[in-house]
DNA sequence: CATGCCCCCTGCACGC
DNA sequence: TGCGTGCAGGGGGCAT
């Protein structure tokens, strides 16, 4: 999403900001809008989840798409810019909550029929005690993310392997979908005891070893696909990402599990309340 | 401190 | 066709 809204926002100005409802996650201030309207974006960033915005009045806009948010980028002239092709036509403009309407000549929409999403103004300078990213444990793609790292943040885990890496405190970013495909790929069962993929002095192992690999590849691959599309998820351009084709458990169950060699069939089961999905057969 | 559960909200698939 | 039920990508806050 950050690599969709770039081109279009990065050095661009808020022309306009519309917050035709401002009962996000958490409210709007009051002053939302004029906080907005004219200042230039300075940078486009990204920490776990969150977008950050930075502009030039010092402050950044922390943006999280909750469960069901998406941005929808169309150009008021064109469909290109920078070699990026917007051509968003989605016409559900029933839970555009914020708009904004860009130098640049794009009209970025916040759609979010749930309303899970959040958007909140932060000082630049106060963003390292933002307490929405205080805990953030690293990011997954950062080289600090290793498997002497992953192997420390799991030691002593009392908890289920799933349920680890959907902490974001252990690393950053991973939501479910992401946490099902990385321990498939890594040959890992979700409820194994997190503690348990470690030595027993927190030391890396093979183990450990495969499942940084597992969830680097799994991001890699789903950044390049455009993301994943369930239902009201889209490309920046409104079109669903195509990553979903690639899922191999997620949503799966009863699928013969495509690992080379294996005969097991993908499972679904509850853990914390959350689906999860893999195959008992070859997920030790 | 660590862990798990509930809840926020809307839309959709499903069974009757 | 219409309605009730369960479930969905996240994560804060609270009870245990």
């Amino acid at each position: 999403m950050r690599r969709g809204l770039a081109p279009v926002m990065e050095g661009a100005r808020f022309v306009e900001v519309v917050a035709h409802r401002g009962d996000l996650r958490w409210p709007l201030p009051k002053d939302f809008v004029p906080r907005l309207k004219g200042r230039t974006v300075s940078g486009l960033g990204r920490r776990a989840k969150y977008l950050l915005v930075d502009l030039d009045s010092g402050e950044v806009l922390v943006m999280h798409l909750g469960m069901s948010g998406s941005f929808r980028v169309a150009l008021d002239r064109g469909e290109t810019i920078a070699g990026h092709y917007y051509h968003d036509r989605s016409k559900d403009t029933a839970h555009d909550h914020v708009v904004f309407r860009m130098s640049s000549g794009a009209t970025i929409r916040f759609n979010d029929p749930r309303r899970f999403g959040s958007m909140k103004l932060v000082p630049r300078a106060m963003l390292d005690q933002e307490p929405l990213l205080r805990a953030l444990g690293p990011e997954p793609l950062g080289n600090a993310f290793d498997a002497a790292m992953l192997a420390q943040a799991c030691h002593g885990k009392n908890t289920s392997l799933k349920a680890a890496l959907l902490d974001q405190k252990v690393v950053a970013g991973l939501g479910n979908i992401y946490v099902c495909e990385a321990l498939c790929r890594a040959h890992l069962s979700p409820r194994r005891k997190a503690s348990t993929i470690a030595d027993r002095h927190g030391a890396p192992n093979g183990r450990t070893e495969r499942l940084t690999d597992a969830i680097k590849a799994v991001l890699k691959d789903a950044i390049e696909a455009g993301g994943s599309s369930l239902r009201d998820h889209r490309r920046t351009d409104g079109s669903l990402g195509d990553f979903p084709h690639n899922f191999r458990v997620y949503d799966r169950e009863g699928a013969p599990c495509p690992t080379r060699g294996c005969k097991g069939t993908i499972k679904r089961i509850v853990q914390n309340g959350r689906s999860t999905f893999f195959c008992p057969t070859c997920q030790k």
